[in-house]
RNA sequence: GGUUCCGUAGCUCAGCUGGAUAGAGCAACUGCCUUCUAAGCAGUAGGUCCUGCGUUCGAAUCGCAGCGGAAUCACCA
């Protein structure tokens, strides 16, 4: 890496020159900007003081000292205090005659055999398909885990589906009360779509009884705890944990329809699980830890007979873990579910990926884990991003604002489609092989749009710019890599050229502006991984690989490919080709697009 | 009210541990297809980086204060 190189050559010439000790690794080398000459610039302001000279002094002595040291330095230039180095040619030529052919340049191989980053994501109601909340956190849950591939680790991504509770036993009720009979298959209707229907059909029954106690007299707060729908879906949950067969069954058959509907959804979106945790047999973990809380001294029992967290000292609250009579909360089970979690994989890390709308509730997970001397709580990570919001504000079920997935996938498809065959280009291909495209361009529009905004961040769902395919957005990136395939295959056919790994890489003259930009890009994908990587952020991939987009279409713009009469150069102009395809194929995946080879 | 996050072009977003004249895309306007895919390229225009103070040779970036927005502070999940 040129980087560590002149770090290096940096600190050593600090020592030599000013005898300033100073941490190779930390030196900061930046890319030059535009304006002028030069590949990586050094600051030199920081050590003008201790050197006791001008700035543009130090920097030309450290610019001749490293250019002495360093055979890849061509020739440096000092303005005020910038000292910009440029990079001799046959580095970069070297950079690609190395990498070409390589399929997998940048990516680093996954260690098999490491503890895993297990990265939970997902993590569904059964009670409602899924919405554009939903769909960001599964794109980031899956990008997330294939950037931590693509920088060598081991990687184990979990779901945990949330299939019990009091808001399930609702649609079940509402289901059994008026559903009569209805069933995916008789209906047609998707079968989280359906059981979501009764979870809604719930609420209005609901809300009317409420209205009819109220108009009989009684006070709202009272009437919500006392409409009879309310008390038996209650009686309903208490059977369940019961284990009475006929909810039981009912609860199997209602949720069996809402996974294989949330199968299909994963299926469109590209996504999948290693493991798949259900809280149904979870739900009781963390019970022995709050007993082992207590006999530890870390938890106490309030008057009342609830068990709770003093988190006063951390700047908290108390947190209740264990209800008065019994029964545990939402905490209690995370506290359970991570130490199982832990036990089943002996994890380096464990990631959540889970709204920012939670964040005190991790806050609070981590240091009871701590408290109960789990010292891995260290290695828990929430993964936080912020809401989806749409034009017209925040999605809300009440006004029917909700984004549905299937419908949004969906919708995504017709108007990929309808560009697409507007632009005729893909009128050859089979039906099969035109919906396949199809998907795959819009998917692309959505992964990208959504991808391409920093994971912490709220951000704006514009479903007309979501799919425009011009731009800083995936069918753009997709275009590109189709145009340099189809580049490829015409040099395969008409030029016998033939791309593998080992080649030899020559060109005569000098590498033009627009080459070397194409090179400089490809040669900072590991810098990017390994920053993305440790950022959690396949926005920055996402950037990266609209850069490297760009870079290529400026040079393709005006730099002859096939049509160049020196064959040394039409093969090295190929070899650049091939090697921003692979990457731009490679960075793509990590965000879950697939890319054509044509469009 | 406490805590946390956010505020950059008309809109959506980049700007990494402080560095040169703050960048893209969309929208607007100009050019470029008899030539490797024009879903492209080149260009014009568009900015008190929320405000103020401070630290520094140097601040969009760090600190404090204020203004504006969001989330959260459940015996819901």
């Amino acid at each position: 890496m040129i980087t560590t190189l002149l770090q290096h050559c940096i600190a050593d010439a600090l020592k030599k020159l000013y005898n300033i000790d100073a941490d190779a690794e930390s030196l900061v080398l930046q890319a030059t900007s535009k304006n002028f000459e030069g590949d990586y610039t050094f600051v030199v302001f920081p050590y003008v003081k201790q050197a006791r000279k001008a700035p543009d002094m130090v920097g030309r002595e450290i610019g001749e000292e490293v250019q002495n040291q360093c055979s890849e330095v061509k020739s440096f230039n000092v303005v005020k205090g910038f000292l910009n180095f440029v990079i001799d040619e046959r580095y970069w030529l070297a950079f690609v005659a190395k990498h070409v052919g390589d399929k997998q340049y940048g990516m680093k191989t996954a260690a098999t055999d490491a503890a895993p980053i297990v990265v939970e994501y997902s993590s569904p109601n059964t009670n409602k398909p899924l919405h554009l909340g939903h769909v960001r956190n599964n794109l980031l849950g899956w990008s997330v885990s294939q950037l931590l591939k693509a920088n060598g680790n081991n990687v184990k991504m979990v779901n945990l589906v949330n299939d019990r509770g009091i808001h399930i036993c609702k649609s079940m009720l509402a289901w059994q009360r008026f559903g009569n009979g209805e069933t995916p298959e008789n209906s047609g209707v998707k079968g989280d779509h359906l059981v979501g229907k009764y979870y809604v059909e719930f609420d209005k029954h609901y809300k009317a009884e409420i209205k009819e106690l109220m108009e009989q007299g009684m006070d709202e707060e009272e009437a919500k705890k006392q409409a009879p729908l309310l008390l038996e879906a209650q009686s309903m949950l208490k059977r369940w944990e019961e284990g009475d067969k006929e909810v039981r069954a009912l609860w199997e058959m209602m949720n069996g329809w809402v996974y294989a509907g949330f199968d299909e959804t994963y299926q469109r979106l590209g996504v999948g699980f290693d493991k798949i945790y259900y809280e149904s047999n979870t739900y009781m973990l963390g019970k022995e830890l709050v007993q082992k809380g207590l006999d530890m001294g870390v938890l106490y029992r309030r008057d009342d007979g609830a068990v709770c967290a003093d988190l006063t000292d951390a700047g908290l609250d108390h947190k209740v873990l264990l209800r008065k009579d019994g029964t545990s909360v939402y905490m209690t089970q995370d506290l359970g579910t991570a130490l199982l979690r832990q036990h089943d994989f002996g994890a380096e890390q464990l990631i959540y990926v889970v709204g920012n709308e939670q964040d005190y509730h991790f806050q609070v997970l981590k240091i009871i884990l701590k408290r109960l001397g789990y010292d891995w709580a260290d290695k828990l990570y929430h993964l936080s991003y912020g809401m989806v919001e749409l034009p017209n504000g925040k999605m809300k079920s009440r006004e029917g604002t909700v984004v549905d997935a299937d419908d949004l996938i969906t919708e995504m498809e017709q108007t990929a489609a309808a560009m697409s065959k507007e632009h005729g280009k893909n009128d050859d291909l089979s039906p099969e092989q035109q919906q396949r495209l199809f998907h795959m361009l819009a998917m692309g529009a959505l992964k990208y749009f959504i991808l391409k905004v920093d994971p912490s961040k709220n951000m704006l769902f514009n479903p007309a710019e979501s799919i425009d395919f011009n731009g800083n957005t995936g069918p753009f990136i997709q275009y590109t890599h189709a145009r340099i395939c189809s580049i490829i295959r015409k040099a395969e056919s008409e030029q016998n050229v033939v791309i593998k790994a080992g080649q030899d890489v020559t060109i005569q003259q000098l590498l033009s502006e627009k080459e070397r930009d194409v090179i400089k890009q490809l040669h900072n994908l590991p810098a990017t991984i390994e920053a993305a990587a440790a950022a959690y952020s396949p926005a920055m991939v996402a950037n990266y690989a609209f850069d490297l987009a760009k870079a290529f279409n400026s040079f393709y713009q005006d730099t002859p490919i096939l049509r160049d009469t020196d064959r040394d150069t039409m093969m090295f102009r190929i070899q650049l080709c091939s090697m921003v395809a692979t990457t731009l194929k490679n960075t793509m995946m990590i965000l879950g697009i697939e890319v054509p080879d044509r469009m």
